[in-house]
DNA sequence: CGCCTGAATGATTTATTGAAGATTCACTGG
DNA sequence: CCAGTGAATCTTCAATAAATCATTCAGGCG
C-alpha cells in the first residue's frame, strides 16, 4: 500500500522533471498527473495547487544549499572572518550557477518568489540563522565583539543583497560582482577606518577591476 | 528669433508639464508638439525620440538631487562620519519620497532606467563622486585612512544598493528602510567588530524594530 | 464509505486584428 | 537654404475572440 507521503514524492518527482525541462508555465497538470498515472484531479488530494509543487521543488532546494552552506562552514581551521568571507562568497556561487546557467529553474524561482513574498523570507530566515551561528562563534573567540547577533546578521544580509540573488538585481558578470563583494566584506569586516582594504590584503587584485556599468535591472 | 536651446527648453516645459500629470505612455508626441504650437514632426529636429525627451527631464531631476545631497554635505562642524551618515539618509529620503508618492514620477524612471540603462549609471556615478569627497575630507581629517577613495566609494554604493531605489527592490516601509539604513551604516563605518552598534549608540532605537519581511520585490 | 476519475467550469493565456501613435520624409513658405 | 509642416509609414498597443489549462465536483468503483 502506498502512504500518502510516497505519492507526495512521486507527484514532486515527476514535476520536477517537468518543470526543469519544459519549465514551469510549459508544463500542464494533466501531464504530471500522466506521469503518475492519475488523474488531474486527484493531485489536489495531494497538493493545493500547481504554485505549491513549484514551491516544494524550491524548499527542497533552499535545502539542499543550506546543507551545503553547512559543509563550508565546516571547513577547520579558519578564523571566524574567514569562515564569513568564505560563507557569502559560496552563498553567491550557489545562486548565481544556479540561476544563471539554468532558464526553467530561473523562471520556477521567479514565479514561486514572486507569487509567494513569504518562500523568499523562510530562505532568508534560515540562511541569517547560519550567518549568526558564525558570528557567535567570532563571539565565543573574541574575534568579534557583537551585543546582538542575530540583528547584526540581518544587517549583514541588507548590505549584501546585491549579492545574493543577483540576477534579480543587476546584470553583473560574475567577476564584477565577485570583486565587488570582496570590497563590500572587507568593509563590513574592518570598517572604514582602514578604508576597506582588509587587514590581509586579499582585497589586492580584485581593486584592480574597473566601476561596474549595468549597476540596476529592472 | 528663437534660438534652438530654447525652443528645447520649451519643449522639455510642455513635455514634464503633461508627463507628470498624465503619464508618460498616456502623453503623445502631437500633444507636446501641440502645447509648444508646432507640428510633431518638428519636435524631431529638437530630439532623437520621446524617449529622450524623458531622458533629459529625468536629468535635470538627477541634478537637482545632487544640488540637495551637496547642501546636506555642506552642513557646518559635522565629522566625516556624521555627513557619510548624513548623505546616506538624505539620498534614501530623497529617491524614496519622489518615487513614493508620485505614480507619474514613478512610471518615467522606471521607462527610463529600463530602456536607457547607461542612464542609471551616470546618475550613480555622479552620486559617487560625492562620496568621494566625504571619503577624502574624511582622509583629510585623519578620521578615515582609505588609499582608494573612489573604489571605496563604490563600495559603500555596492553595500547600500538596496536603499539607493528603494521601490526597485523592496516593499518595505520607510521606517523598516531608515532602521535597516542605519545598521548597515554602522557596519560600514566601524566593521564588525564592535557589532555594528557604532560607537556613538545611535543605533539604539533603530534596533528595537522587528526583522523585516519582504525582502525582495520581482 | 474512501479513493479516485474525468468532464464541467471559469480563469488565464495566447492569437488576431484594428486603431493609435511614434517616427519619417517629401515638400512649402519665408 | 532654413524652419517647419503634415500626410504616409511602420511600430506598438489594446481589445476581442479563441484556446488552453488550473481547479472543482458530481459521480463511479472497490
Amino acid at each position: 500500500m502506498l502512504c500518502k507521503d510516497t505519492v507526495r514524492g512521486n507527484i514532486l518527482e515527476a514535476a520536477k522533471k517537468r518543470f526543469l525541462h519544459y519549465g514551469y508555465a510549459k508544463t500542464t497538470m494533466a501531464e504530471i498527473a500522466s506521469d503518475c498515472s492519475m488523474s488531474p484531479g486527484n493531485l489536489y488530494r495531494y497538493f493545493p495547487g500547481k504554485l505549491d509543487i513549484a514551491e516544494a521543488i524550491c524548499t527542497e532546494a533552499g535545502e539542499y544549499a543550506v546543507a551545503r552552506l553547512r559543509e563550508v562552514m565546516r571547513r577547520p581551521s579558519r578564523t571566524a572572518r574567514e569562515r564569513l568571507r568564505d560563507f557569502l562568497f559560496a552563498d553567491m556561487k550557489l545562486t548565481y550557477d544556479q540561476l544563471e546557467y539554468d532558464k526553467q529553474v530561473f523562471e520556477m524561482a521567479r514565479v514561486v518568489a514572486s507569487e509567494r513574498p513569504q518562500f523568499a523570507n523562510r530562505i532568508l530566515a534560515l540562511n541569517r540563522a547560519l550567518l549568526s551561528e558564525i558570528l557567535a562563534a567570532g563571539n565565543a573567540s573574541s574575534e568579534f565583539f557583537i551585543e546582538d547577533v542575530v540583528f547584526t546578521a540581518e544587517m549583514l544580509q541588507s548590505a549584501t543583497m546585491k549579492f545574493r540573488y543577483p540576477q534579480l538585481h543587476s546584470k553583473l558578470p560574475y567577476e564584477k560582482l565577485e570583486r565587488e563583494l570582496d570590497g563590500v566584506v572587507n568593509l563590513l569586516l574592518n570598517g572604514l577606518d582602514d578604508g576597506g582594504a582588509g587587514k590581509e590584503q586579499l582585497a589586492r587584485q580584485a581593486q584592480q577591476g574597473s566601476p561596474s556599468d549595468d549597476l540596476i535591472t529592472i
